[in-house]
DNA sequence: TCTGGGGTCCTAGGACCC
DNA sequence: TCTGGGGTCCTAGGACCC
């Protein structure tokens, strides 16, 4: 039978650094989120230091000039570019690839071979083929990775969590091939110890709010968890919470998709580099933000009819409601800046109180169809949909040359009071601080 | 005009993932 | 306890239609 295999580099943030930087092996190796936020990838030793994943800079940075911990801004067409690599090299060796995150990839596997004795497939296949895919993606990346085996995508992730925690395994755990003996059932005993030692927040579809409710009643561990009740589960954790469940108990519900690439919808948001109040300047954020979207939308040859827009309070003075957020449902598809900045606007309008402060505004555009098939609306007056995407080519073939924004819509504003901090505060850790590679995205 | 039942669409919010 | 940004999916409730 067909095994599910879930790879992932290891630290792949912080190992990417170190590819082009072998100063860095062996070395604590830190990566940070834009805007100089938070922690977003360590290496092995930053990890051993006790840097927690997800921890505000300036909360470790003591910690992190003690041990002289290298520090690198994150560099996306890096990471993107090696990630591409990595794929290629999987999608070499394996057939459905679905590339899952910039750094993970699931993929089937199916062995080729029978051992003739026991007219059964050879169970070491599957172990010793990962260890291969293992080895060429090292080979050819310099990147290190971990591979887990199982007969759905949920167990393949808990396999995948073995294999890089014990050692013996070398990054290669199949959790269908426990001490020899058969397959794909799940009813080995064994595999409940191992589901007894994995917490039940750490189930892959399990986060923090359902982890926090399933230990209310007492279930703790992903076996306490593959006990319950199917309807219970359904009608608490929703259809995902039992596709879960069902996942765990060996029946695979979460299919491999394949065209991943063409996203559904766009986001674009950022914390404001001060807080601000005024309307004008709220319209200029959510229009440089539209403005950035459709550029991303009309790259995949995309127009949208649904835009929502939203705005989230500096302080929290409704613990119920952190933010205020508002959506149009456009009479006619677009990809054409002008008219999506248009509808935005009205929906900030509506949803905008003043005398408030706000930290930051985004934008989502969702529900998109092929800009050479939007359905016009007879009530509506319509555009000239030709003339508005040449423009609209010109426009992005000037800032694709000449840089971002050298051509822009006169609501975006010059001031971008709102505009996220820059400066890229390099703690001269002296000795120890790099460079940062600032490559624009 | 509020009397039954059924369906769809939209919106807001909540959960999850990396 | 959310620290940043970008995604997906599900559900409840209201509006609206026949």
């Amino acid at each position: 039978m067909k095994r599910i295999a879930i790879a992932d580099c290891n630290n792949f943030f912080a190992s990417c650094e170190r590819v082009f930087n072998p100063k860095l092996i062996k070395k604590p190796v830190v990566v940070l989120s834009s805007n100089d936020g938070c922690i977003i990838a360590r290496s092995n030793e930053a990890k051993a230091l006790g840097i927690k994943m997800g921890e505000p800079f300036f909360k470790c940075a003591d910690l992190i000039k003690k041990h002289n911990v290298f520090v690198f801004s994150s560099n996306f067409s890096l990471y993107g570019d090696m990630s591409a690599r990595v794929m290629q090299t999987i999608s070499e060796l394996a057939t459905d690839i679905e590339i899952y995150s910039i750094d993970e990839a699931f993929f089937y596997m199916q062995s080729p071979v029978i051992d003739f004795k026991t007219n059964q497939e050879k169970l070491d296949w599957y172990t010793n083929h990962a260890k291969y895919i293992k080895k060429q993606v090292y080979q050819k990346t310099g990147l290190p990775m971990s591979i887990g085996i199982g007969p759905t995508k949920t167990l393949a992730k808990i396999a995948n969590k073995i294999a890089k925690k014990f050692p013996e395994f070398e990054n290669v755990f199949d959790i269908t091939n426990l001490s020899g003996v058969a397959s794909a059932k799940t009813d080995h005993p064994k595999l409940d110890d191992i589901l007894k030692n994995i917490e039940v927040g750490d189930v892959w579809g399990i986060g923090y709010r359902y982890a926090e409710f399933l230990k209310r009643y007492n279930i703790k561990t992903a076996y306490d968890f593959k006990q319950c009740d199917e309807a219970w589960v359904r009608k608490n954790l929703t259809i995902n919470g039992l596709k879960t469940l069902l996942e765990l108990k060996g029946t695979s519900c979460i299919k491999l998709e394949d065209n991943l690439d063409e996203k559904k919808s766009i986001t674009v948001s950022r914390l404001f580099g001060k807080n601000i109040t005024e309307l004008n300047d709220l319209k200029e954020a959510v229009s440089y933000h539209i403005t950035r979207a459709a550029e991303k939308l009309r790259r995949q040859n995309m127009s949208t009819s649904v835009i929502t827009i939203f705005i989230a309070f500096a302080n929290y003075y409704d613990p119920h409601k952190q933010y205020l957020s508002s959506t149009v449902t456009l009479p006619i598809a677009s990809s054409y800046t002008p008219t999506l900045i248009q509808y935005a606007i009205q929906c900030l309008e509506k949803i905008y109180k003043k005398g408030v402060t706000y930290k930051k505004a985004g934008i989502i555009l969702s529900d998109f169809c092929s800009a050479s098939s939007i359905q016009l609306n007879p009530f509506e007056k319509i555009p000239n949909i030709e003339k508005q995407s040449q423009a609209m080519a010109t426009v992005d073939k000037i800032n694709s040359k000449m840089g971002k924004n050298k051509l822009f819509f006169a609501i975006s504003g010059t001031k971008h009071i709102w505009q996220p901090k820059l400066e890229k505060k390099s703690p001269c850790y002296t000795t120890n601080w790099h460079d940062i590679l600032t490559v624009k995205i």
